[in-house]
DNA sequence: AACATATGTTAGCAATAGTAACATAGTTAG
DNA sequence: CTAACTATGTTACTATTGCTAACATATGTT
C-alpha cells in the first residue's frame, strides 16, 4: 500500500498527473485567461507528453470543468472560514460572506468566470451546479439564522437572493475593471456592508417566531 | 452548418464584408458560444475565403471585440428606450433601464458576457470601456434626475453604482441558470423593482434642492 | 512467471488562425 | 479612355492545437 511520492524518478508513470493536471491547467489559466489556456501548456508544464491527459480526463473541457468545480467548492469553504470569524447570524457575518466571494474573484478573476459560466462545462452542468449550490448554503445558513428561521424556509431564500446577486454583481464588475469607471472610485468593503444592510430585512421588521412574512 | 449567403451580387468584391463578418460573428457567438466560434465558421456564413476578413479585421480577437463594442452600444439604446416609457426620474424609470439591462443579457448571453470581459479586447480596452460609460450614462443621467441633482455629482454616483451592481448580478445570475437553483424560483421583475426600491435613497430622504448630501 | 490493467509514449490527422504572393475590381490622374 | 493606384478578394502555405490510434512500460493479482 506504499505509495509512491511526486517524484521524476521513475520516467514513465509520473505519480499522479490527474492532480497536477488541475494545478496546471488553473495556474495557466490565471495566468493567460482560459481562451488562451492549450492542453499542450499544460503538458509542458506538467512534463508529459499530449497525449497523457486523455488518460484522466476525457477533453481539454472536461480538464477546465475540473477547475471550476475546483474553485466552486473552496469557494465555500472560504466562505464558511469568514463567517466563523463574526458572531453568527449578524448583518457582520453576513457581510464577511460577501467579502469572501467578492475576494476570491479578485485574487482568481478567471477561474471565477468559468465557475459561474455553463458553457464551458456542457454534459457536467449539473454536478458543477450541486457543488455551487453546496457552496450557497453557507450563505443560506447564515441568513436562516439571522432570521430566526429554523431551515431554508422560503423567507430565507427570499432574502438571500438578492445579497448573492448584489456581490456576485460586485465581483464581475470589480474584476472586469468597472470599479474606476468613473473619477469616484467605488469601496468594495462599503458597498458590500451599505448593501447587505439595504437588502436584508432590518433588525426592526424582524418576527421572533418562524412566521414567513408576505410581500 | 446553415450556411446561408446574404448576397452574391458581384463574384469578387463583396459590397460590405466588414459588416457581415460583424453580424455573422454575432450570429454564431450567439449561436454556439464565443468558444466555438471561429473564423473560418464566420467565413463560411459570409461566402468568401478564410483570409478574407484580415482586410478588415487584424485577429479575431479584433472582430470579436467588434460584436462586443456594438453590443454595448445597441444596449445603451434599449435602456434609453426602456426608460423613455416612463415619466422621468421615477423609480419606475429607474427599474425600467434595469429591465433593459436583464433583458438584453437574457436574449443575447453570450454576447454580454462578451461586453463585460476585458481579456478578449486586450489593445481596445479603453475604446470598448468607453462605449460602456456611453450606455452607464443613460442610468446616471436618470438618477441624477430622481435625485434633483443637476449633473452627475457625486451623490448620483454613490447611487447609481448599486443599482448597476445589482441588475449586472442578475444578468448573470440569469443567463447561467441559477435562478431556479432552489425549488423557489426568482422572479426578476420583482426583484428589479425591490432591489430598487431598496438601494436607492427613498424619497423620504431627499432633499428638494440641488445640496449634495455627504456622508 | 503470466496475465490484466492503468498509464505513459510516438506518430499522425483534421481544423484552425494567420501570412504571403497573386488577382481583380473600383477610383482617380493624365 | 487608359494607366496607375488602392482596396479587397483568392489560393497556397505554415505552425499550433485537440484528439486518436497503435504501441510501450509499469503495477498488481493470481
Amino acid at each position: 500500500m506504499a505509495k509512491k511520492k511526486i517524484q521524476k524518478k521513475t520516467a514513465y508513470h509520473h505519480g499522479d498527473l490527474h492532480g497536477q493536471l488541475v494545478t496546471a491547467a488553473r495556474e495557466l489559466i490565471e495566468k493567460h485567461g482560459p481562451d488562451s489556456f492549450s492542453m499542450s501548456d499544460a503538458c509542458r508544464l506538467a512534463g508529459v507528453s499530449t497525449a497523457a491527459p486523455y488518460r484522466h480526463f476525457s477533453s481539454k473541457q472536461d480538464l477546465v470543468t475540473e477547475v471550476a468545480r475546483d474553485g466552486l467548492a473552496r469557494l465555500g469553504i472560504d466562505m464558511e472560514n469568514h463567517a466563523a470569524h463574526h458572531p453568527r447570524g449578524t448583518i457582520e457575518s453576513i457581510a464577511a460572506i460577501g467579502r469572501a466571494y467578492v475576494s476570491f474573484a479578485i485574487r482568481e478573476p478567471h477561474t471565477f468566470r468559468l465557475m459561474f459560466s455553463t458553457e464551458p462545462h456542457s454534459g457536467r452542468i449539473a454536478e458543477v451546479k450541486q457543488v455551487g449550490m453546496n457552496s450557497y448554503g453557507v450563505l443560506l445558513r447564515e441568513v436562516a439564522r439571522y432570521l430566526g428561521e429554523d431551515g431554508i424556509t422560503d423567507a430565507v431564500l427570499r432574502a438571500s437572493f438578492p445579497l448573492w446577486t448584489q456581490v456576485h454583481g460586485l465581483s464581475f464588475l470589480s474584476i472586469d475593471g468597472k470599479l474606476e469607471v468613473t473619477d469616484f472610485p467605488v469601496d468594495i468593503e462599503d458597498s458590500i456592508l451599505l448593501a447587505t444592510e439595504r437588502l436584508l430585512p432590518a433588525a426592526s421588521e424582524l418576527q421572533t417566531g418562524e412566521t414567513t412574512q408576505k410581500t
